[in-house]
DNA sequence: GCGACAG
DNA sequence: ATCTTGTCGC
């Protein structure tokens, strides 16, 4: 059966209490809980890919790389989850002004490599306001799903989802809307409260961000997501961590653990970090 | 009124 | 997000 709910579409036409109704909506539709066979393990990415030669081969040559001996088969044989990764970049007018259109960006990843791309160019409607995200970028990410062929397993999205003043964040919008399992990755803080300082922690360690009075849609206390120091330097300069949430039918605790499995020597996750690339090289062809 | 706020 | 060179460190 087909759960994805269109009528929830980011319409950037709404008023902005409309907005909330919906997200209210998205998040009352949203499970934050495991429903599906994803394991960090089977989607665990073991090697960059160099971004030195520009991308990795675009669609028609990795098609062909699928069928290669070893190259994103699992032991039994069958096909790794396909992980998306979205990301967007911005088109700013003549006058250098304010951004004119977005260009959203999807990679697809199969046991690491790279499968597919696929990107969309739509114009901006509305300016960015904090917690209203989906209704500016919401639409070119779908517009971009759906020039992909692959069917998304995993959708990787630049934002928060539950980590959100409505529990409803781009992550969440989107993951109901085509109903498909769902994280997002930001690389600060919306709202909600570490457990500890996020202050130069090595990598790997994390802790729970929980929902205080800016979430009055949780429960207080309630696990609404993670920040995780997924690089460290040695020595100078400090990273700061991410701020994973469980966007749609995944948890808090698995949303960290499938950021952290695709997560290859770099600050963002691979699926993040390639739409990155792919969106900028859009946006350079672009203009 | 003040503060605080993903991209 | 975007406007931008060099620079420090591995």
């Amino acid at each position: 059966m087909d759960l994805a709910r269109p009528d929830l579409r980011p319409d950037p036409s709404l008023s902005t209490a409309e907005m909330e109704t919906l997200q209210r909506e998205i998040a009352a539709a949203a499970t934050f809980e495991d429903d599906h066979a994803l394991s960090p393990a089977a989607v665990a990415v073991e090697e960059a890919a160099s971004l030195a030669d520009g991308l990795p081969p675009a669609r028609g040559d990795a098609v062909a790389n699928e069928t290669l001996p070893g190259t994103g088969d699992t032991e039994d044989g069958t096909d790794p989850p396909t992980v998306v990764g979205v990301d967007q970049a911005f088109l700013t007018d003549r006058e250098g002004d304010r951004p004119d259109a977005a260009v959203s960006a999807v990679v697809a990843l199969r046991g690491g490599t790279v499968v597919e791309y696929a990107s969309a160019t739509t114009p901006l409607s509305i300016p960015y306001v904090p917690g209203l995200l989906a209704f500016r970028e919401g639409e070119p990410i779908l517009a971009a799903l759906d020039a992909l062929d692959a069917d998304p397993d995993l959708l990787v999205c630049d934002g928060s989802g539950r980590i959100h003043f409505r529990e409803a964040g781009l992550a969440t919008h989107v993951g109901v809307l085509r109903d498909v399992p769902s994280v997002g990755v930001a690389k600060s803080l919306l709202c909600g409260e570490p457990d500890e300082s996020t202050d130069e922690r090595p990598a790997g360690w994390r802790t729970p961000i929980r929902a205080d009075d800016a979430v009055p849609t949780a429960e207080p206390g309630t696990v609404i997501g993670h920040a995780f120091q997924s690089r460290q330097y040695p020595n100078s300069k400090r990273v700061n961590p991410l701020y994973v949430s469980p966007g749609h039918r995944v948890s808090a605790e698995t949303a960290v653990d499938l950021v952290a499995a695709l997560c290859a020597g770099y600050k963002l996750p691979e699926p993040t970090r390639l739409a990155d690339a792919h969106a900028d090289r859009a946006k350079r062809d672009a203009e």
